[in-house]
DNA sequence: TGCTTCCTGCCAATAACG
DNA sequence: CGTTATTGGCAGGAAGCA
């Protein structure tokens, strides 16, 4: 993150990471079928809640929908969800960013916030797209053959194409495995290509996808697999086992680092085919599975050792 | 300026494999 | 059955166009 985009109070990637994080927590409401309409039917409270003209006005939670007979209780109990919110997002975002203003309250100049949630946006137009999809549930295209609504034409023809069709138009040219989307034939082409691994900073193991380094929520952001960031972490801590959260010990723009100077495990070459690939010895991992073997990769191993904190090493 | 579209990265679900 | 690879869908950024 350049002080510049700093100074211009963009998020870091770990911020809008943290935000995205948040957004689940957020109480959307999608359940209206006619919910293209309801920017125009909701009534938004001075809290910025919803309420639903549906429900008896000025009673009702705008989050959870709880009626209460009398408006002390419901202000009340309003209070209790905004706590909740803001003690969540300031475990979620980084220190930083927890302690500048404006993230909680007002959005980031230059960027344009959702009046429905924390969101903001870069343009008006994402903004305008976002509030239609997300709070308004308004998808306009809808597939022909089962009727899934999608947000517009890409997402639809790659619906079509993926789902629907037996045609796979692209065609991977080394092993002759069709595919329906170019994205997904050039997330493919990785599975040929040993300059593209995943390399857990902690245990240093290899990964096809950046999918399966993390599958667990989050630990993927600090370059730490699954098993390290959270339930194996243990087995990686010092014994003294002082720091205990994966961010703790990851700190920083929350974004895994892609530089190849910082990879040690010598990937393209050394590699070899895939089945060359083992686990790395010092970290006590079944050996059934692929490594990076050769001298070279424990020597590297053992220079990074003293930097396992420093960067995600990302093979690419 | 607003809308549409494409690109990209992420996550969850599922398939494949040992 | 556990782990890894693959896939489909979602959503933000940004370019193109009227």
């Amino acid at each position: 993150m350049s002080p510049e985009a700093t100074a211009k109070g963009e998020l870091p990637s770990s911020t809008q990471a943290a935000y995205d994080g948040f957004l689940a927590l957020w109480p959307f409401d999608n359940s209206d079928s006619d919910a293209c309409l309801r920017s125009e039917d909701a009534d938004i409270t001075h809290d910025g809640l919803f309420s639903d003209p549906a429900l008896p006005k000025g009673l009702t939670c705008g989050f959870c929908r709880r009626v209460f007979e009398r408006a002390e209780e419901l202000q009340e109990h309003i209070h209790g969800h905004i706590y909740q919110h803001e003690a969540a997002l300031s475990l979620l975002l980084p220190l930083d960013a927890r302690t500048r203003p404006g993230l909680l309250g007002t959005v980031p100049p230059s960027r344009f916030q959702c009046t429905q949630c924390p969101a903001s946006f870069t343009l008006k137009s994402n903004m305008d797209r976002h509030e239609k999809t997300i709070h308004f549930n308004c998808k306009k295209m809808q597939c022909p053959s089962c009727a899934k609504l999608f947000r517009d034409k890409t997402d639809l023809t790659q619906h079509l194409v993926s789902v629907h069709s037996i045609e796979r138009a692209f065609v991977c040219l080394l092993c002759g495995k069709g595919l329906g989307t170019q994205k997904n034939l050039a997330r493919h082409a990785k599975v040929h290509s040993k300059d593209k691994k995943y390399v857990c900073k902690v245990c240093n193991r290899v990964f096809m996808s950046a999918a399966s380094v993390g599958i667990k929520h989050g630990s993927r952001r600090h370059g730490v697999c699954a098993d390290c960031s959270g339930r194996g972490m243990a087995g990686h801590l010092e014994p003294s086992g002082a720091e205990g959260s994966p961010e703790e010990l990851y700190p920083g723009e929350g974004s895994y680092m892609e530089d190849p100077d910082d990879i040690k495990v010598e990937g393209d070459e050394e590699m070899g085919d895939d089945d060359d690939i083992k686990w790395k010895d010092d970290v006590g991992m079944a050996h059934d599975d692929v490594i990076l073997d050769d001298d070279k990769d424990v020597d590297s191993s053992q220079e990074n050792s003293g930097e396992n904190d420093k960067d995600f090493t990302w093979i690419s």
